[in-house]
DNA sequence: CGAAAATTTGTTGTATACATTTTGTCATTA
DNA sequence: TAATGACAAAATGTATACAACAAATTTTCG
């Protein structure tokens, strides 16, 4: 794959904000990242350009790239737009979800107890980019992406912390996903929407305790 | 107002795409660019970065910038993003609309007839991007402002060419403002995805004849 | 000693030079 | 004539040099 330096630069940075090696509020210097990666400061420029529109950092004219910050407005808004389009894409492109990639998904989702936290964040990850990938629309899957990649990170910061609520989201989960085996879109939005109100009191909990 | 040379490359081009004076699959040239705007490659570079993310344009590795196209599907992507987020935002937060700039320009809409075809054009933004402006999420802001900014292309190809569709519209439009003003936001939501669907159904017409 | 001014240092913004790739031209040949 | 390949021209990708600005530091003066 013939990639070019400014993707290269893009994909290393991003990872280490999304990994969360690059903690919030952390200023991002041109000419440290241009020696580290060996990358001159253009392609590096460019990176951090892309990474703005992706609101994970802040450019601040004359001043700076800064990997942006997760407070309580931004956890509120990327829950909101989950919530809006989630359910939306289950109930306009059901059809198009790829159903083997499902089953494959369900039954880790099933021994939620025995496969280990770190397992199961990974298939619930799928599940979510498995439904957010059946959607055709390129202006409404840009703006879920975007979301989602901000959505990593707050699932850092809570940290799944609690095992009864990664049992209860898992059996939420198997809701969604027997729904649109039977082909009831309508049902696995409601599943979506249900499971989505829960993850949003559970990190409102752990984050904010309220 | 210390506008940076890469915000004024942006503007110019984007108001260049936007008003149909660059057409779509038009290449576009740094060097040339860099030239006639007196600005260097670099600003310019990112300026076309910058119009990659809202879609205006497609930057094609090693071959060049070209003005994305409006076809079919973007246009029915386009109605479907606004189908859904436009009246969310009605539901959501409608009462945070002013209401005093509603009232002016329902006073604009009510005189259609009169007011002639361009004014009328300017007022119908108006409205939607007083409603859009309402929304204090920035996700989903980010979301509905890039698709609005190609709606405008859009609106461009069809030219609101019949009179008629104009005072449909018209109607349609007081239909919502004057359900925001007696603050019922559901009716609102309601008249405005009618008003969308109509919108839809005419642009299908105009463009494809279906 | 303290505050304001001047200077230095470091960072981003912009311009330009160089490298790489693509594309178009034109001669060559089957 | 049509296809092919070498070559030239032009475009983008990348590196580097310079300019403008902000912040930190030092100096100067009350």
């Amino acid at each position: 794959m013939a990639t070019s330096l400014k993707d290269k630069a893009y994909t290393i940075i991003k990872e280490r904000i999304l990994s969360g090696f690059y903690e919030p509020n952390t200023m991002l210097n041109e000419v440290a990242l241009s020696d580290e990666l060996g990358i001159s400061r253009t392609p590096i420029r460019e990176a951090l350009n892309d990474l703005e529109h992706e609101m994970l950092v802040n450019v601040l004219p004359k001043k700076g790239t800064q990997v942006s910050e997760i407070n309580f407005d931004v956890v509120r808004d990327i829950f909101q737009v989950r919530m809006l389009i989630e359910p939306y894409i289950l109930r306009q492109f059901g059809p198009l979800i790829d159903k083997l990639q499902l089953l494959r998904i369900k039954s880790i989702q099933e021994n939620a107890e025995i496969t280990g936290i770190e397992a199961q964040f990974e298939s619930d990850n799928d599940l979510h980019q498995l439904i957010i990938s059946s959607n055709p629309n390129r202006y409404l899957d840009e703006s879920i992406r975007k979301v989602y990649d901000q959505n990593q990170r707050i699932r850092l910061m809570t940290g799944q912390k609690s095992t009864k609520r990664l049992i209860d989201s898992a059996s939420e989960h198997i809701a969604v996903i027997d729904a649109i085996l039977v082909e009831d879109y309508i049902k696995a939005a409601e599943a979506m929407e249900q499971h989505l109100a829960n993850s949003w009191k559970a990190t409102l909990d752990v984050l904010y305790h309220v």
